[in-house]
DNA sequence: CCAATCCCGACTAAATTCCTCTGGTTTAAG
DNA sequence: CTTAAACCAGAGGAATTTAGTCGGGATTGG
């Protein structure tokens, strides 16, 4: 019941380049150092969040990413889900329309599922970048106290 | 971000014993053919909630499973935990108490795997078998409407 | 006794995760 | 124009986890 490290990983590059928003691209290889994480693996998850419409890419030198969207539009189930697919507990709820399991009229056990289902999700929809950007600033200038 | 079968199955054993609970020992067996698990995986799983005290087994002929207290009285979280480790978004949330990760008080992503940590277990504890034998009968008894 | 039943540990095939590696393409700067 | 910084794309592979299988042993009612 975990997420894996393409979540973890590519969730901690957005709050990096939260941090750095409007400050023009930001190099792959500064945010892997800064959150030591193999520059190649980074790369992918990069990739996808490309891809999602999530951040733009500059290429050539002085390239890099940055956000697409400010860090309040943009929020962790965006994020999380292009990285780790449907967040569900069971694959019978990862389309919500669909039943996707023929027994689902008749599974009792479905009502946990769809509990944890949904509370999951809607911290995820309701938490945004801005939440977490807010959090690392916090951190930062009041680290000991 | 997934459940495994050990706890999907699992639970469905334990609803399934639920439904019978005050009858006596069912063989495991019976479950194993009601709910399309094998045998030998199940009883693996029934060995688990046999150590963690949630289930009594009956051994010899005429023996099986039953349940260790009422329904009521089994939380789902208990059962899940037992088949499947802590349900925690990442391993650093694992233990209570312990930060386990060394750069926890500096990690601006932790606020949003509390959040959801929280929201699971708190879904996990306040769900107990009782509902879910409940849900079971209504299934069974209104299937059509 | 013996058949039904629980008990236990070893083993394994398949899937998933977490990367690495290679070889591109694009572009700013000198 | 050349070079080097950076992004892009996909193959491959080691380690781990999952989802079981298998074979036998222990207990007990009839």
């Amino acid at each position: 019941m975990r997420i894996s490290t393409r979540g973890r990983y590519g969730l901690r590059a957005m709050v990096e380049l939260a941090l750095h928003f409007g400050q023009g691209p930001i190099p792959l290889k500064n945010i892997a150092a800064r959150q030591e994480i193999s520059d190649h693996y980074l790369e992918q998850l990069m990739g996808s969040l490309r891809k999602a419409g999530l951040i733009k890419s500059v290429r050539g030198a002085q390239g890099g990413y940055e956000l697409a969207k400010a860090p309040p539009q943009i929020s962790t189930g965006e994020i999380i889900r292009v990285l780790e697919g449907p967040i569900s507990p069971v694959e019978c709820l990862d389309e919500p329309g669909q039943p996707s399991c023929e027994k689902a009229d008749q599974c009792p056990t479905r009502l946990l599922w769809e509990r944890m289902h949904q509370r999951m999700n809607e911290v995820l929809d309701t938490t945004t970048l801005e939440d977490l950007r807010a959090e690392a600033q916090r951190l930062a200038t009041s680290p000991e106290f």
